[in-house]
DNA sequence: TTATAGTTAGGGATGGGCTAACTAATTATT
DNA sequence: AATAATTAGTTAGCCCATCCCTAACTATAA
């Protein structure tokens, strides 16, 4: 019982540890490697809001515009975002991500896909079935 | 195949937030909110090796020994480590962690043993050595 | 004319780092 | 044994980046 405790701790250590080099690969395939967590986050509010606007991005962030506007440079000259004018209204821009934008908003995603997919070339069908059978039991 | 791979991206994505409630839980247990995640890697540093001094820590983080003096004042004020001085040499101070530091330094790993019990809790002995055989086989 | 979207200017708190100069303790040298 | 040199950690004072703000502005739309 602890035995298996044990074992089972070393067998999801390593998959964390497959996960981090994933997530670390990618965001060296960014070349980017002095963005901040914030920077990040907001990201990833932009990669899950279609056409967000400045003002939008303030409110959900909670921050003043000013704040909006400057992030918005600084990860601009990062490459990580573009922004189009709203064709019906000049004073509105809308934000969007950049091919690397959104390989950083949705990194940790993609590591974890990237793990699956090993996980699933290291086993046969059955074995998945059986996997997905015994861990859809965990609650 | 497909149907497969987002079958267990589900699933593990439902383990990796089992995981992070863990971790969020043991650090409101600790009643440090605003820790930084340098604090934390300072920490992580003290538990792994035994009785630490101010300039081994200065080496090992590449800081210089203000650095240390100041981080080392701040976190012992957040309750997170204690010292005593070397009885065959005045000059020299020990850095121990606190429980409660040690617990911040070892959240991510008591998390994932949470998680782990959770599990052997919901399967029974025979599909916990499945379970290992399977993920054994991840390369 | 008034309201709204975003910008600019200027400021400030916080985190986390530094060097130079110091004190106290230990070790080496004369 | 006395003095000099070294070492551990501290203090003072500084710097820089990040990320946030308010006030005042421009341009556009209602």
């Amino acid at each position: 019982m602890t035995d298996q405790k044990e074992h089972l701790v070393l067998i999801f250590d390593n998959l964390i540890r497959m996960k981090n080099e994933c997530s670390c690969s990618i965001f060296s395939a960014c070349e980017i490697s002095d963005i901040t967590v914030k920077q990040i986050n907001y990201l990833k509010v932009i990669d899950s809001h279609d056409e967000i606007t400045f003002s939008r991005l303030a409110e959900i962030t909670r921050n003043s515009k000013p704040t909006i506007t400057e992030m918005i440079h600084k990860l601009d000259r990062m490459g990580c975002i573009s922004r189009k004018s709203c064709p019906h209204d000049g004073r509105i821009s809308y934000l969007y991500l950049t091919e690397r934008g959104e390989m950083i908003a949705r990194a940790e995603q993609n590591a974890l896909q990237q793990v699956i997919e090993r996980l699933i070339d290291s086993l046969d069908c059955h074995e998945i079935d059986l996997l997905i059978e015994i861990l859809k039991k965990v609650r």
